[in-house]
DNA sequence: CTGGGGACGGGGCCC
DNA sequence: CGGGCCCCGTCCCCA
């Protein structure tokens, strides 16, 4: 699993009560289809955004747990730095997200990289051995042409890329709602839509809305007759690639996938 | 158990 | 170079 998504295991039971602000915007659910909300979106949230950015330099130091890397995950949980609280104050749900574990093998990967000079993230992660820090401190003055993550061992080609995969690990947008902090100003905006109820993407099939694109185009696999994903072995199809792993590893082709 | 929906995250591309 | 958006992908929960 490359993200860091098994983080959000913790908070997965204590999701916020969106119930409750739910439809408030029920209006706003007229549905346009697949507007662009970008725009509308953008200004009756603006009140919602918080740029934070003043926090940034601070989440710097502690990185901690912010990113609990890959399958160590469950060390950070345990563990609730300080930063993230405040950061994104809701330290109840939102430290668990983090940038990324690269690829599979986190762990393998990770592990033996890592040269961060910050504590915290990765820290647990893998033992201290990283001490070949030397190299990194400022990507620009490392003599890699890589840009090297001080939070954890991801480098970048270009300093952009650094800067934007560090907004993972500074979350400078915060929901005012509830707290919970995001990398990107979208990511945010998409979160306040379980807040408001507001759901621009509508099946055209079905009339169904979504908050997220992503989702209704994972919800327009169920209204073909093809699905995107097919087993090889029976040929069967299904809308999302967890459902065809779940089929393989659990029967149809008995050789997991 | 399976399918589907909700909520997110990251890289890449375009402006 | 930075911001915004899209696409792809993943995890979790629920019916």
């Amino acid at each position: 699993m490359p993200r860091s998504f098994l983080v959000k295991k913790y908070f997965a039971k204590q999701k916020p009560n969106y119930s409750e602000l739910e439809y408030q915007n029920d209006s706003l659910l007229e549905r346009f289809p697949l507007a662009e909300l970008s725009s509308a979106d953008s200004t009756c949230f603006t009140a919602g955004l918080v740029w934070d950015l003043s926090v940034l330099p601070t989440l710097y130091l502690p990185a901690s747990q912010s990113e609990p890397s890959a399958t160590s995950v469950p060390l950070d949980l345990s563990s609730p730095s300080s930063l993230s609280s405040n950061a994104s104050s809701s330290g109840e749900e939102d430290e668990g997200r983090t940038s990324d574990p690269p690829s599979p093998e986190p762990v393998h990967t990770y592990a033996p990289r890592q040269r961060m000079k910050c504590t915290g993230v990765m820290a647990h992660v893998s033992p201290p051995e990283e001490e070949e820090e030397g190299e990194r401190e400022t990507p620009a003055t490392a003599a890699r042409p890589a840009f090297l993550c001080k939070h954890c061992p991801k480098e970048y080609t270009s300093l952009g890329a650094l800067k934007m995969h560090i907004r993972s690990h500074t979350l400078p947008c915060v929901c005012t709602t509830c707290g919970k902090a995001f990398s990107r100003p979208w990511l945010l905006r998409g979160h306040i839509r379980t807040h408001t109820g507001e759901r621009p993407f509508s099946c055209p099939h079905c009339n169904r809305a979504f908050a997220d694109r992503s989702n209704l185009r994972a919800h327009l696999q169920t209204h073909a007759e093809v699905k995107k994903y097919q087993c090889g072995v029976c040929s069967r199809t299904f809308s999302r690639m967890s459902l065809l792993q779940k089929h393989s590893s659990s029967g149809c082709c008995s050789t997991s996938v």
